[in-house]
DNA sequence: CGTTGGGTTGATCGACCTCAATAAAAGTGG
DNA sequence: CCACTTTTATTGAGGTCGATCAACCCAACG
């Protein structure tokens, strides 16, 4: 996981500003997939000037379940895991967000759950408030804001038929395939999937155990579907694993 | 289930429309649970205006997966499966629609999901060209929209929790009181809890068999937690079940 | 009536979990 | 740089929860 963690760009726990000096939106590599992709020029500096670039390390937490959910935010680089947790500790990881991906579509009060670094993460930083009035003021950002929620829920409802109705081999391997997608309209490579997460996250995601997440990447190893590379996977037979996928 | 089969409404198999007749949106007891909540008297004459009032027998279908969604419904009455197909069988149901759901959150070209009639249905229609078009013209009601969206996108995370990291018992139990809940917010009683779907639809929300949801509902009643009356069930011991569903 | 769809119950099976050991990798401090 | 710990990943053996298979009940209905 050398690539993903650099402790030359660890933070303290919290949120750490680099200020505002090391953002441009124009040569932002996420702009056009992000939420910003629906403003014009003008309203793009206008939204900027509320924005704030914040770093966070791996494990640094952006923001807890149930806590006052003040701040939105847009990755712009690294992963984050979104997870919520039982009271007997029991997880359950309901989406990564990824560059480009946008954190707050919930308009509720209290986070609705935690999200926490896989890799140091960049990202732009707003106020709730703040964010909201500007929302008011540009009709289209909340239709774009709209559509990326339900893009989500559509995902989530994707998500709970993987959960629900899939054996663990076709989880594993829609897992893999549903995240080259996503990695593809960031960096645009087909074959290698980076894997940011630990077994135990992609398990928690899944609704399975860290035993069974392994057992079944090796199995798709021995059965030449994948290479298991430092840092993810390569897909090899893709065919196979879309079949596997599709069922 | 007799109460929820009524013959003499049945209708046939797309769209029935009754007229305007019946429609009368100051008499109509969803109206502040819905998404008309947002709008202003003469905002919700013009929004009526649009409307059309549409009945469904049980088994009809309002809409199909993948097909193009050129129509949105507010359900006044009855209730509604919504769920997705794999191609070998397997089904997951994505959600129930009760009185006061909105169905047409989702903004894309194409349904996620069939939606078809539980029990005869009532729901004031929507083509979705005009509906977005009257969506420009209030952003408050595109607000409400996103918030309705926000909600259900909740919902599908709570459903993931229950669906990857529950046991069989947990997830019956907190579908229970998860719909009564939903009811509550409708017709106001605390106890009774109408169960609109058949075992097998409850399966296949859960990620469960027909058996296990059977062997837990008597299982519950067997210890005094729950009756199993026509058409529902009514809780006895809320404190345990509760304590069931938190974990 | 016989039929059909939904519901319950029992016996058996198996996919995945649990527990345990080991290995490999990454961080830590000297 | 090397010892040391901690975290993550893999692999095996055995157990269990829920699935599968099968029988049966019951109400609705033509």
């Amino acid at each position: 996981m050398a690539a993903f963690r650099d402790p030359g760009i660890a933070t303290p726990l919290t949120v750490c500003p680099n200020g505002q000096s090391s953002r441009d939106c124009d040569r932002c590599r996420v702009r056009t997939l992000s939420l910003c992709a629906a403003l014009e020029p003008d309203e793009l500096s206008d939204l900027d000037k509320l924005a704030r670039t914040v770093n966070f390390g791996g494990r640094d937490t952006l923001f807890e379940q149930d806590e006052p959910s003040d701040l939105v935010f847009n990755i712009t680089a690294g992963a984050v895991r979104l997870y919520k947790l039982l009271p007997d500790g029991r997880r359950q990881i309901v989406g990564f967000a990824l560059p480009g991906d946008f954190l707050g579509l919930s308009m509720s009060e209290k986070n609705a759950f935690t999200a926490d670094a896989l890799t140091p993460v960049t990202a732009c930083q707003f106020s709730r408030p703040h964010f909201s009035d500007f929302l008011d003021e540009k009709p289209h950002l909340l239709r774009r804001l709209h559509s990326m929620a339900s893009h989500e829920l559509s995902l989530a409802q994707d998500q709970m038929v993987i959960l629900g109705r899939r054996t663990a081999e076709e989880k594993v391997v829609s897992f893999l395939m549903g995240l080259r997608s996503r990695w593809s309209r960031i960096n645009g490579s087909m074959f290698h999937v980076p894997l940011p997460m630990t077994r135990q996250d992609i398990g928690d995601f899944l609704g399975l155990t860290v035993e069974t997440v392994s057992r079944m990447l090796t199995r798709l190893a021995r059965e030449k579907a994948i290479v298991i590379v430092p840092d993810g996977v390569r897909l090899l037979d893709i065919p196979r694993l879309e079949a596997i996928a599709a069922s």
